[in-house]
DNA sequence: ATAGGGTTAG
């Protein structure tokens, strides 16, 4: 018996064309398809539908690459015609091409319309809630598996335990996993990845000892877990295991997470080896998300002209590879590089959002507000980028920083959006800077409405009344904190001396050669002094201890605080136990305090040092008495 | 009546 046949292909049975739309879907062939497609439609598919055919159709373009045509045939199938299969290929197409959120309004309407949900359709769902970290939807696709009895399903739990873990919920994971009869490498690895994410390194490396194997992306956790810390020699000792004792070549990937450790902890040491293996192994021709990686990484560690060597090397750059460049510019304060560079740009990749934030805040890093202005003018003219709030921000802190608050003003009013924290914190910052107390303490209640238990704009108005000589205003606001239970996050500087990386918190007295750190602290605040150093103590009210009873003390206290503050104790260190005129690079969990600034820039020209700091927002490079930032931070 | 969805971890 012959199978009908559709009028737009007499030759071909309906079953034959389904098979040609899915080897067009497998190969993939997008013109084929489409092709295909075409000639249903002019023939009238829509007036004799058959669903199987329609289905393939999905099929096809869920596969080939198309979402908006995946979705137009997907909503053109009338419900009736679709079964779990359809939706989940539909939530696959979503999952594949980044877009969770639609996924998840897809899983949302699926259980509104009663459809029957299995294993495959999970695994996306759980694949979308860990990418969104919504853990609601996670919590109840986790029932919907239990009441499917697909607790059984290795899969299954793998991605819930994903899930957990991408939420934040260790424990939620761990106890899927004690559940579960058998288990795979993956789950091992999904578990290990939370442990080295969540608990600590060494608690992932118990668990990397009791696996019952060890794949290379196993290794890849493990070792990231170490550098990422400062555990350099840990670390490295692993990448030997992994590559001499188990035979482990490093793919792009692994060489990827390697170097975003790295970026992330400043070891430049353990980059450097990355640099050379992947020069090694890949020859002239590195990847060019490798290559990324190690712009960004030598940026991240203080070493911008690397990243520039490396940056100019490349062969090929697109729009990833700019924006790790600028970025890594801007945060070393290279606006004017920036701004030579960006022509360039435009010649070589399309500049997106990102661009702009990195190019809009080196402008008003570097004080450059009228080239600032002139971009933001053009985003959408030129370069059809719509502002979002980080372009919003960045001109709200130029604006600001210039000491131009009308007009700061003015562009919050006529932001599209709600201002958040970063716009009005900018704001409130600049404020301090130029004293206008009354449009701080405006920013601050506005501030503390959108989040109460911000310590730092608390900090920060507090030391605007000290400075404007309201002691009374700065003591209640103290007061308040210290009722509230509310602590600053206390600072930590670290820097890698002989591959090892050394802490120090402010007034630490941990370290193995603290009375010859403290020694060099007593020389250098001596020899700080007599070069007209004055310590900035009236902006640290909030650094001290508790009440004190004599003022002469209290004077005395705060001096002793600010001497021992974390940065000034690295710099110390790194000054008696590294070879002379060789830079110093310190790491900071927190902004560099004024005082610590104005101690650098004097601290660089005592002992002809290079000091690079990289703080919280951005790098100061302190040379010959003065930053690269220009006291403009 | 038929076949078709996904590979989770760095």
């Amino acid at each position: 018996m012959r199978w009908p046949c559709h009028p737009a292909f007499p030759s071909l049975s309906c079953h034959q064309l389904r098979s040609l739309l899915r080897s067009c879907a497998r190969r993939p062939s997008l013109g084929v398809g489409k092709k295909l497609h075409a000639a249903l439609i002019t023939s009238g598919l829509s007036a004799t539908p058959d669903t199987f055919l329609c289905n393939a159709l999905l099929h096809f373009y869920a596969l080939c690459g198309s979402v908006p045509s995946a979705c137009k045939v997907f909503y053109g199938i009338p419900n009736s015609h679709k079964d779990t299969v359809d939706w989940t290929t539909l939530m696959g197409c979503f999952a594949r091409h980044r877009m969770p959120a639609n996924g998840l309004r897809l899983f949302i309407e699926m259980r509104r319309e009663g459809v029957s949900i299995d294993d495959v359709t999970l695994i996306s769902v759980f694949n979308a809630c860990a990418r969104l970290s919504n853990v609601e939807v996670g919590v109840q696709g986790h029932g919907v598996s239990k009441k499917l009895g697909l607790s059984s399903s290795i899969k299954v739990c793998n991605t819930v335990m994903d899930m957990y873990v991408k939420c934040g919920l260790l424990g939620e994971a761990k106890g899927v996993f004690e559940e579960m009869e058998e288990r795979s490498i993956v789950s091992w690895t999904v578990i290990l990845d939370g442990m080295v994410k969540l608990e600590s390194v060494g608690s992932g490396r118990v668990v990397f000892d009791t696996m019952p194997e060890r794949n290379e992306v196993a290794w890849t956790i493990m070792v990231v877990g170490y550098l990422g810390n400062g555990f350099t020699r840990e670390g490295f000792s692993l990448i030997g295991e992994m590559i001499f004792g188990c035979g482990f070549m490093l793919n792009f990937v692994t060489l990827c997470s390697l170097l975003s450790a790295c970026a992330q902890s400043g070891d430049v040491m353990i980059g450097r080896w990355v640099h050379v293996y992947a020069l090694k192994t890949m020859g002239k021709e590195i990847d060019i998300i490798v290559e990324t990686a190690l712009v960004d990484m030598y940026a991240k560690c203080g070493r911008v002209d690397a990243a520039i060597e490396v940056f100019e090397h490349m062969q090929v750059r697109n729009v990833v590879a700019w924006n790790a460049m600028l970025s890594g510019l801007a945060m070393h304060g290279r606006g004017e590089v920036i701004l030579d560079m960006f022509p360039r740009m435009v010649k070589e990749a399309e500049p997106d959002d990102l661009t702009f934030t990195s190019l809009l805040s080196a402008c008003s890093h570097s004080g450059l507000v009228e080239e600032g202005c002139h971009y933001f003018h053009n985003l959408e003219l030129l370069y059809k980028i719509t502002p979002k709030i980080e372009h919003y921000a960045c001109m709200v802190d130029l604006l600001g920083r210039a000491g131009r608050f009308e007009e700061a003003w003015v562009l919050i009013k006529k932001m599209p959006m709600p201002p958040n924290e970063v716009v009005l914190g900018s704001l409130l910052g600049s404020c301090s800077v130029h004293g206008k107390l009354e449009l701080g303490e405006r920013l601050l209640h506005e501030l503390l409405r959108m989040d109460p238990y911000n310590t730092e704009c608390h900090i920060l108005l507090s030391n605007m009344y000290a400075l404007g000589g309201k002691q009374d205003k700065a003591n209640s606001l103290r007061h308040v904190l210290k009722n509230r239970g509310i602590r600053k996050v206390p600072g930590v500087s670290s820097i890698y001396v002989d591959g090892q990386v050394h802490q120090f918190s402010a007034g630490d007295k941990s370290h193995p050669q603290t009375t010859e750190i403290y020694m060099k602290l007593d020389e250098m605040i001596r020899k700080l002094r007599l070069t007209g150093y004055i310590p900035k103590t009236a902006s640290q009210v909030f650094s001290g201890g508790d009440s004190r009873a004599n003022k002469e003390n209290d004077l005395e206290e705060i001096e002793q605080a600010l001497f021992s503050h974390s940065e000034k104790l690295a710099v110390c260190f790194g000054l008696i136990s590294t070879r002379a005129g060789s830079p110093l690079y310190i790491f900071k969990n927190l902004r560099t305090c004024l005082d610590c600034h104005s101690a650098m820039k004097m601290v660089s020209s005592i002992y002809d040092r290079e000091i690079v700091i990289r703080d919280r927002n951005r790098f100061h490079c302190f040379k010959r008495g003065s930053c690269s930032c220009s006291d403009y931070w």
